[in-house]
DNA sequence: CCGAAAACTGAATATTAATTCATTACCGGG
DNA sequence: CCCGGTAATGAATTAATATTCAGTTTTCGG
């Protein structure tokens, strides 16, 4: 009997993603995605039960791929593992735009499912760690950590963006500037 | 001869914009934003062409007001201003949530249009004089003031948010923790 | 090589929602 | 108070597109 060519499903998740960048996650339409993976439109439906569920498997690779590009924790002093994720979280949004603005659109849409919401807190995971740890070595302010996983993350998404259309011998400067102004903020 | 109630225009964009706070600009229909306005679908066509002209005589009403909502640099010591300026935005971010989330959401839409792109130019003004001056005072890093500029006002943005859903009473400690965090990023 | 099981196809169907329009309700002037 | 004209209505129309499914192709074990 036939196999199921796993490859497949990512084709049609990367083609999604760049429909969403091309017309918007409300001009997406299957046939589209299709059309773009270069398969039938029945055939999306073989790997994903519907369109909300192909999002949501989107939405749950993105960030559990984002996760993994920024690290983990690696123990080295904390200032450096911040400078270090911080850095990361730059390069992520700047390398992976068709991702960030896939995860834009989708977080105020009726297709943001609860459980989208929890892949999502996930995601943040490490970074959530590091600020934990820096709370408790003290080298952190005592604020609310969801506030600072909160300012940390749009601060660096916002940031990035401006980064977007600069020349790149100023990247590594403006990447240096956009960390130590977060540290500041958030050293204790 | 009966005569247009324009107040009916401004029900119509009201209601639009609650909508899309409630299902997002993806999840937008008609039906709903007339049911929500209290008129029958085919009156919001008398009013406005289209969805699409809906949208953007939507943005360019919510851009514009934003262009209104003014602080002023009053002189006072620097940081007394910054906390102030900084709190305002919240609180103008706050009081207006569903126009926030709905200009984020058109940003990165296929209804984003040049017409609309036009409009959303003006607006930080205030802000950049203020920071201007704290460079000029060597009360603040020297750093270019555009960066300065987004840094604030994103950050603002974000945090805002964040505050939207909290009990009353917990605002003003928040409000008050993140102007603080701004300050520290900032500050020489 | 064959048969079967599952993948794959794409036209047909169902659904959803934007837009139109024939009809009715309402207002203001005569 | 009645009439001309526009506002308002909401069901019908149109358009787009999500989903299904009957038929076809491919792969794989024997």
């Amino acid at each position: 009997m036939r196999q199921k060519d796993e490859s497949k499903a990512q084709d049609i998740l990367r083609a999604a993603l760049d429909e969403i960048q091309a017309v918007g996650l409300a001009g997406l339409s299957i046939e589209a995605v299709a059309r773009r993976a270069g398969v039938a439109t029945g055939t999306v439906y073989i790997y994903f039960k519907g369109k909300e569920a192909l999002l949501e498997a989107l939405y749950r690779q993105v960030k559990l791929a984002f996760a993994d590009f920024v690290l983990r924790d690696d123990g080295r002093p904390l200032k450096a593992t911040f400078f270090r994720m911080s850095k990361a979280y730059m390069d992520y949004v700047i390398q992976h735009n068709p991702e960030i603005v896939f995860v834009r659109q989708l977080a105020n849409s009726p297709y943001m499912t609860d459980a989208s919401r929890e892949v999502s807190a996930l995601g943040a995971r490490p970074v959530t760690a590091m600020l934990e740890r820096g709370k408790a070595e003290q080298l952190l302010k005592d604020v609310d950590t969801a506030w600072m996983v909160t300012f940390l993350s749009e601060t660096l998404k916002a940031m990035a963006d401006l980064a977007a259309g600069m020349p790149k011998d100023q990247y590594p400067a403006f990447q240096e500037t956009v960390a130590t102004l977060c540290w500041d903020a958030l050293k204790a």
